[in-house]
DNA sequence: CATGAATGAGCTTTCATTCAT
DNA sequence: CATGAATGAAAGCTCATTCAT
């Protein structure tokens, strides 16, 4: 993949609609070229194929999540806190990138198949997460779990599919309700008190 | 859709392998012809398409789910105890069939889009489990939740995403451990006490 | 490739002067399916590509010419005429399926590179020579010659190449002249006596 | 065509062992770039596409094949020995530069109708050998030959295809022993006397 | 009832070629 | 003078789907 110019980049974002609304099979090169007013030949100049166009706008927002999760995890608050700000910045990025969101779960199964994007998901996600999930455990905010890697999926998942189920309906995402409902299961747990 | 002999849907089960490692588009009906020992014609006499094929696998398994997830609703424990087994019932069919289970979660995005999928979904997952939300609230097991929809939802997709993780991997589904992380989670919640 | 049906491979004949005046790379598929009135994807069901179409055609026509070699090899007359009359059998061949030999000769390095007519040149050609010229040894027709495996090429190549000047100049092939003047070159020599 | 600086003729060289291996429709201007180390967009400054690279290292070659058969044919021995000078230098010219000869046989058919190239094979060998044909009646080394034309096209091709078959098969050109055979075959004859 | 044979439709990909710098 | 970047045009090939038997 040759370096990207910004002017190529940008006009790309259209695509993400593409991908989104019929999966990565049914997006034809084609329907990328016509949307972005990029020819097709450009495109094949500077990606291997549209494989590589959704891994390139996958990899752009994976970094959105990760700097957000990042700055979610680096404050100096009790790690449930911290834990509830990385649950919150995520549905952030959601929300404001939404048609890539929704390419990147419509292909999840796909997208998991693309090394690079796999890696992306774990160093962005999994690892901060299953490191403060240890951190809380110490600072005595969190309780201790004894399998934190199942538990950063879980907490991944709930987020995830909860998003999903409203951004496939076509509706905006509301934030705070999912987060809230989200935030209730996984930090205050469903049994009652 | 004509009726399927057991015959031949039993040959079937082996193509829910092609649809979980390739996806639905990716998987040809000449594959699907060479991995059941189905002549490709004979497909098409029974089925519209490949979309319809998969329909048929998930449709079967999802009924499974929607039994199991019955009959642990349908106890006289008290709710917390039901939804701790309708989680483990779910992931005990992803562990009875998980080709089928890779199948389905693969192409979420898709199979969101048949409406016959969606609904069983819908019938078989969320409303028992939003019903159960409900009835914990009454029987005092469960914690009052402001949105039970949403809260169904994160369940689901707690339980989902971790089991995908592990069967995406490759390796057998631990449903043990996996079981352990998500009940910590969505019942007792991560936060320290 | 699967058999072709012999209503398909009289079709195909019409092939040969594509490939005969434009030469393997520059006849299209999209020509052949025109100039055959075959389906594109029906030639793509038999063969693997046009280069197996090529191959097709060559391999029948290598078969005359196997076929018509070995009839005059194995007369009981001295090899010398034998030898002469392999000659002959070769432009006759050539004279009477003009567009399928233009083909060969046209593609000749080609054709050497399909593994498959290369051992057919051998078998159909080369050997049967070789194996007169130690004949006509034994029999006292033929002086004898150190390296028979390079003579048999080099009588081959006298007679492919005169006949392929006359081809792909379009003419008809002149099979006496140049008969004649293979013959007197290869069988008498040109030194004077 | 502009005028080829040194340099960039040197670099050209390269490029015969792609036309040869591959054949001139295969081999892609990228492929010559890449391996002459001439960029693309320069490569299309100095030349019209790539049949006129081809053309110029063929004209190259050629050009050293009329240099050595003129030298052969001008001695004032008999046009016997010249005749036999002339193969042998036909053969040295192949074995010197072997890469191109593949090149040019390989692609014989399409050679013959880029125009220039045709009048060279023309004037380079068939003329001057004809002449020879012709001295040698008058000399009384040659036997008289009916149809000088075509003998010159049948020696032409006893050596060229002869040769072929060893470079092609990737050996070195073993000069001597194709000499022989070619000479004995011609010069002398197979018929026993 | 089941299927081998055949094909229409269309997509990915490649590549020669151009042109501003 | 030389070239990196960009693209128009076309071709190979695949595949879902049909239908006669």
């Amino acid at each position: 993949m040759r370096t990207v110019p910004t002017h190529t980049a940008a006009k790309l974002a259209a695509a993400a609609e593409l991908f989104a609304d019929h999966g990565l099979d049914q997006t034809k090169i084609e329907d990328i070229a016509a949307a972005t007013d990029i020819p097709k030949a450009t495109l094949y100049y500077y990606f291997a194929g549209k494989e590589d166009i959704l891994a390139f706008l996958l990899h752009d927002t994976l970094g959105r999540v990760a700097d957000e999760v990042a700055i979610a995890v680096q404050s100096d608050r009790p790690a449930a806190d911290r834990l509830v700000a990385v649950i919150k910045a995520q549905l952030r990025v959601m929300a404001e990138r939404p048609a890539v969101c929704r390419a990147l779960v419509g292909d999840l199964g796909r997208a998991g198949r693309i090394p690079a994007i796999a890696a992306m998901i774990h160093s962005a996600y999994y690892q901060p997460v299953e490191a403060l999930l240890l951190e809380g455990c110490a600072d005595g905010s969190l309780a201790e779990v004894a399998d934190p890697a199942s538990v950063a999926m879980a907490v991944f998942g709930a987020v995830t599919i909860s998003a999903l189920s409203y951004l496939v309906a076509g509706g905006p995402l509301d934030e705070d309700r999912i987060g809230q409902a989200v935030i209730a299961t996984v930090m205050h747990g469903l049994r009652a008190r």
